[in-house]
DNA sequence: TTGTTTCCCATGCTGTCCCATGTTATCCCA
DNA sequence: TGGGATAACATGGGACAGCATGGGAAACAA
């Protein structure tokens, strides 16, 4: 499981260390690997294990052939998605079109989100950080726990 | 189940004895550790087991890929959330982030609340305390049995 | 050749593990 | 019921390994 955010630092070269916790859920896909690609809904990046890549796969499947959302998913998240291998020392590089897309100059905040991840300008994570808080806070209310398994109602 | 109030030593390297009977709570977890995240209301520690995130992270998997409050919940929840592991003696070290958070100085008390607990400076915790009594007290007329189902009337 | 990418080696540091010790709670026996 | 032995718990410090990072050499593509 993907957990908490690691800030790590980008040199010249597009390389970034992936978080030793986050190398570790991957340790055992048969390509060990990451996954990544640029989000449609803002500049940073998304990612994820072989899994990841696998549930989307059959939520895909689940649509219709010729549905034009289907096929804008598709292109979207499988055409632009980068697996990413580890070098010796467990860091990936990132090509410059991912680098762009967020934002990254000197550093990336691995953002662990249970079954993925973000990678994010740390500047830009801050401030959508901030209203992801409050938007939580307000809605509290609609994350509510579903009843423990054999407890009571 | 997490219960009662413990008072435990934080060292200088963030150290700090997890109670005995905590431990004992995760100790048949596939990984022997308790997961740890900054409340989001307070300046708190919240945390549980993996039965408790696991509860989470299925709640999550119920909404839509891209629902808003989705993005929300996991960013403020997972991305925030440590996992921590014991030492040989029941020990986890609190990253700094957390222990300032907390307000955590040279004693950290776990409060245990049944399926999860909280981890409170013992001096803010005295403070809330308080609070909870005071409108314990001032709202007493609130807490009223539910009528007996069967009874006359 | 020239620029780019991949692999390998070296290094500082932080977090983790291990050993030692005092204290408290529990159990057993008189 | 009281006292002592024992085990579990909490705490402190030091050694070590894993992790993040930087630079350079070799392989590849243009």
């Amino acid at each position: 499981m993907f957990l908490s955010t690691t800030i790590n630092g980008v040199d010249a070269k597009g390389r970034v260390s992936v978080p030793a916790g986050f190398r570790a859920v991957v340790k055992n896909d048969p390509e060990e690997k990451i996954y990544v690609w640029p989000s449609f809904e803002g500049g940073y990046l998304e990612g994820g294990g072989q899994a990841l890549l696998d549930r989307y796969l059959n939520l895909l499947e689940e649509m219709d052939p010729y549905d034009d959302a289907r096929a804008a998913f598709e292109q979207t998240i499988f055409g632009d998605t980068r697996g990413l291998a580890f070098d010796g020392t467990g860091r990936v590089t990132l090509p410059k079109d991912l680098i762009e897309h967020a934002g990254l100059d000197s550093k990336a905040a691995f953002v662990g989100l249970g079954s993925r991840f973000e990678i994010w300008n740390p500047d830009r994570l801050a401030e959508r950080k901030a209203n992801a808080r409050d938007f939580a806070r307000e809605n509290k209310k609609s994350l509510r726990l579903p009843p423990r398994t054999g407890g009571g109602a």
